[in-house]
RNA sequence: GGGCGCUUAGCUCAGCGGUUAGAGCGUUCGGUUUACACCCGAAAGGUCGUCCGUUCGAAUCGGACAGUGCCCACCA
């Protein structure tokens, strides 16, 4: 059969073939009863309403990497996907969604809006998944979960149930934050802040029955109106006559107490504040040691409300520019001066957070917390119960963050989510907290009962993740077998959001830590740094460039750059260079498949030449031996699985991928195939199937040890070498192993001097700019007798690389070090015999650098080795290594010294000046 | 206000106590070698931000400074 393959890799006409074919064949459909180590990994879910970014598609690569990696060393696999019904994005998604098709979805009403959203998800949402399975992931999805399905809603109400019973979920009234776009309260976390340029407004309060005025200093003017107090340092001379005194709210003609408490800073604005307890978290606790009056002048969406006199229906901002205009215009304004300061602003609509008074749904986090610091601070390897987290600096952050960490919000005034299990009697407004809708109050039995309207932020069931995928509360096999989960690979970002929660749920719950290890990757950011933001417009689309650069190109990419704890910057030279990696293997591949064609042109069977059994027993051996460059390149194999199965170990991509690519295209392409390629078409058939069987052997473990990274490109080339009956994926099979077999250091020392020769040789003839055809003689002296004998038995291959026309192999006395143009190291001299004018002024400046950096390293290692506190304190090894160096580099120095000499001696006639 | 990073070749970054500091891209020179110009061969290019310290030895550890980025934080 004549191969029939592209000239170059085209990455768009394979990798959807592949996709369906891992989906529809169910390949890495997971076996809670398989035998073989466990490795489980489930998904960060990803938001019903996205779609893949970059993000994401880092992410997925590094998870896909290390699946397929343990999946093909025989570990019991499974990589559960699913995604999260995202409460405030999806709905605010679906309520723009609805208000283009000029539907407002607040006369809908809850229930019909509901249906809307599921309505959307089926059609609109989950693109993600799909295009999950278009780049190749290896889930299992038969698994596939949602947060927002049955199973996830009564696990929700499971854990609320019995949070509430412990007394870890209560309801209370605080100080909130307050979105007023999306209309509902947020959590610390959901509050980002910013650093924005603004003002300090200094008010004068007149005091009541004197003459005197209170300067108080806000940046907040608007929230005067709800003002109850003026504060100031009980120990502040200046305003200590005043307390007790009333002062006259401006604008609102309302007196008010003027009190001391020592929250004050006398060094900060005027030493006074006014007091706001409606608006402001530190006033609110002020409000509540001195018993002040809370009143909240706004409404939900942040206009003025009735509480507000003539301001009343403004928004919150013009209600500002307004009430300094009045105080202006009455003389009550002392002074603006500039201040800085960071506003909150909503995670998701970027609007200015509003502290609000609310009444709302809380977890209690500090006894939630104390174990999960523990199993983190008490890790050690192998410690059942213990968790990694890695980088390390993210585990210092966690731990700072859960002894810091204070109650959660966890209720929202959204439609879209888990319903809060809560009803209200409406008589006495009894709470009932219950697994099931209840049918009477359980304190007074009244049936007249109302379920709390709101649900619950959407951390609240994806922190139930790990176990409410598996099965959990039943105890199923996939738990049994698959819980705790391995590892969790997430963005540092969602650290405290999801992460910390998990560890608090999972201990609590489960009685075990949801997962052994955390591997918190980098952010994919801009050229400029920053974040990639869709909204900005500096986000790369993942799905436009996998198409363009091919999926496997953009997995190797970033899986080259994801050095653990440094963020990534992603371009397009990046890009190019991954793809031209795709495109070597692919043209590697083709050069194999062309001598298979020839191979079979002349009768062979392919199946005898390179089944998978063949392939298995490599390195062949030619009478007796195994070639020095089949045996260098297995040693080399399993030196790179070492590195790669060590990289991979401890999350470093990028090593793991670096290896790959310089055994790939450094070793296999640039010097073994080179190498092999007479030996390929010689006429001594068994020499050629030997050549044969080797490479087509490296070929494959080449091939198997690249599938994690690339799984497409590798899948595609697998097919096509000869398989025996039943093969159905390479991702099912074997990850190649550093064999005792391969392993062979005679032979990366043997080719290794081989390669320093050759570049010698070669170094010689880019600096006479010699025709690249032109085959020279060359003439090589060596004082090691193993370095002569390897030379001479390889001397074919060292003269094709060379260009030589024929290397003659002298003693070393009789090496003619003053004709042509010599190259030595301590070890061996070579000679380009070329005896046309050579320019002698480039070699003596040649000479004189090389010189100069040897003369340099040996002074540096003389004077170290002298030192006698060196000599005392620094360990054998060191030393030795620093005598031998300097051995070897005399010799060398002294070679070029002498060359030097001679060419001065005869400059005259070689210059030709 | 606290905390954490980063600063190494023109660019993007690895390396994080030991011998003349690496890669990719770019640059220069030379190539139509029948797998690949998404290629092959060769080369140039760095006092590892600055200063001080620890050490026999520092790009690597500690401190200060200067740039730069991020996270956390209820000083109005």
């Amino acid at each position: 059969m004549a191969r029939e393959i592209a000239k170059a890799y085209e990455p768009q006409q394979i990798e959807p073939r592949w996709a369906e074919f891992w989906v529809k064949e169910a390949l890495f459909k997971a076996d809670p009863n398989a035998p073989g180590p466990v490795f489980s990994i489930v998904i960060p879910p990803p938001n019903v309403t996205g779609s893949l970014h970059i993000g994401h598609m880092l992410e997925h690569t590094e998870i896909d990497i290390l699946t397929r990696w343990h999946r093909m060393r025989g570990y019991n696999t499974l990589y559960l996907p699913g995604m999260d019904h995202a409460g405030i994005s999806t709905q605010r998604v679906v309520v723009k969604y609805l208000a283009d098709q000029g539907i407002n979805y607040q006369k809908l009403g809850r229930e019909e809006f509901e249906k809307h959203v599921w309505k959307w998800k089926e059609e609109a949402g989950g693109q993600i998944i799909e295009q999950m399975k278009g780049i190749g992931e290896s889930c299992d999805w038969s698994r596939e979960r949602f947060t927002l399905s049955p199973e996830m809603s009564r696990n929700v109400r499971e854990v609320f149930v019995r949070l509430y019973e412990e007394g870890l979920i209560y309801r209370a009234t605080r100080l909130v934050n307050w979105c007023p776009d999306c209309l509902t309260v947020l959590s610390d976390l959901e509050v980002v802040h910013e650093e924005r340029q603004g003002h300090l407004w200094h008010i004068k309060y007149p005091v009541v029955g004197t003459k005197e005025f209170l300067t108080v200093a806000t940046t907040r003017p608007e929230t005067m109106l709800g003002d109850t107090a003026v504060a100031v340092h009980p120990e502040d001379e200046r305003y200590k006559h005043l307390v007790g005194k009333k002062a006259l709210l401006p604008l609102m003609n309302r007196e008010i107490p003027i009190i001391a408490d020592e929250i004050v800073d006398r060094e900060f604005g005027t030493g006074a504040v006014k007091i706001t307890p409606a608006h402001d978290p530190n006033d609110f606790e002020t409000g509540k040691r001195h018993k002040l009056a809370e009143i909240d002048v706004m409404t939900d969406d942040a206009h003025m409300n009735a509480n507000a006199g003539a301001y009343a229906g403004m928004d919150r901002f013009e209600a500002r520019k307004k009430i300094v205009e009045d105080l202006k215009t009455q003389g009550l304004l002392a002074k603006i001066t500039d201040h800085t300061n960071a506003i909150g602003l909503c995670e998701r609509s970027k609007t200015v957070v509003e502290p609000r008074i609310s009444t709302q749904w809380f977890c209690k986090m500090k006894d939630l917390a104390a174990p999960a610091i523990k199993a983190v601070e008490e890790y050690k390897p192998g410690k059942e119960g213990t968790i990694l987290i890695i980088p390390e600096n993210r585990r210092t952050e966690y731990l700072n963050w859960m002894h810091n960490i204070r109650d959660w919000t966890i209720s929202r005034q959204l439609w879209w989510g888990h319903r809060i299990p809560a009803w209200y009697c409406k008589e006495n407004k009894h709470i009932t907290v219950a697994r099931e809708t209840p049918a009477k109050c359980a304190t007074c039995g009244s049936a007249n009962l109302e379920q709390d309207p709101d649900v619950l932020d959407t951390w609240f069931s994806s922190q139930l993740w790990p176990f409410s995928t598996l099965g959990w509360p039943e105890k199923t096999q996939d738990f049994k077998t698959y819980y705790p989960t391995t590892l969790m690979i997430n963005g540092y970002d969602i650290l405290f959001f999801w992460v910390a929660r998990m560890i608090m749920m999972g201990i609590h719950f489960t009685g075990k830590v949801p997962f052994r290890t955390v591997y918190l990757h980098s952010l994919v950011r801009t050229g400029s740094g920053e974040k990639m933001s869709k909204s900005k417009g500096t986000g790369l689309d993942p799905v436009a460039l996998n198409q363009q650069y091919g999926t496997d190109a953009m997995r190797f990419c970033l899986a080259s750059m994801a050095a653990p704890g440094t963020d990534i910057i992603l371009s397009d030279d990046k890009l190019a260079s991954a793809r031209n990696f795709a495109n070597k293997i692919w043209n590697a591949a083709r050069f194999l498949f062309v001598n298979l064609d020839k191979f079979e042109q002349t009768g062979a069977k392919l199946e005898e030449l390179a089944s998978p059994e063949v392939r298995a027993r490599a390195p062949y051996a030619v009478d007796g031996k195994v070639p020095l460059v089949d045996a260098w390149l297995f040693a080399r194999l399993a030196a790179t699985v070492e590195m790669v199965n060590d990289a991979l170990a401890n999350y470093r991509f990028h090593e793991a991928a670096q290896s790959v690519y310089q055994f790939f295209w450094g070793d296999f392409c640039d010097w073994y195939i080179e190498w092999v390629k007479p030996e390929l078409q010689s006429v001594d058939r068994e020499r050629a199937t030997v050549a044969w069987k080797n490479l087509s052997a490296a070929f494959d473990a080449a091939l198997r040890l690249l599938h994690p990274f690339m799984p497409f490109l590798t899948e595609e080339l697998w097919h096509q070498l000869p398989q025996a009956t039943g093969a159905k994926s390479i991702a099912l099979g074997h990850f190649p192993e550093a064999d005792a077999r391969w392993k062979n250091p005679d032979a990366l020392r043997d080719v290794a001097q081989i390669q320093e020769i050759v570049g010698a040789l070669r170094n010689i003839r880019a600096d006479l700019k010699l025709d690249p055809k032109k085959k020279v003689a060359a003439e090589f002296a060596t004082s090691e007798t193993a370095t002569g004998r390897v030379i001479q038995t390889n001397q074919e291959a060292l003269e094709r690389f060379a260009i030589l026309s024929e290397l003659r192999i002298v003693p070393r006395e009789q090496f003619d070090a003053k004709n042509g143009v010599v190259r030595s190291t301590a070890t061996f001299d070579v000679r380009l015999m070329y005896s046309e004018a050579v320019d002698a002024n480039v070699e003596r400046t040649r000479l004189k650098k090389e010189i100069e950096g040897l003369q340099k390293a040996i002074s540096s290692k003389e004077k170290q080795l002298g030192d006698e506190t060196f000599r005392s304190r620094a360990p054998e090894k060191i030393i030795k290594g620093l005598e031998a160096t300097l051995a070897q580099q005399k010799i060398e120095q002294d070679k070029l010294l002498k060359r030097l000499r001679d060419l001065d001696g005869g400059s005259s006639q070689a210059a030709g000046t």
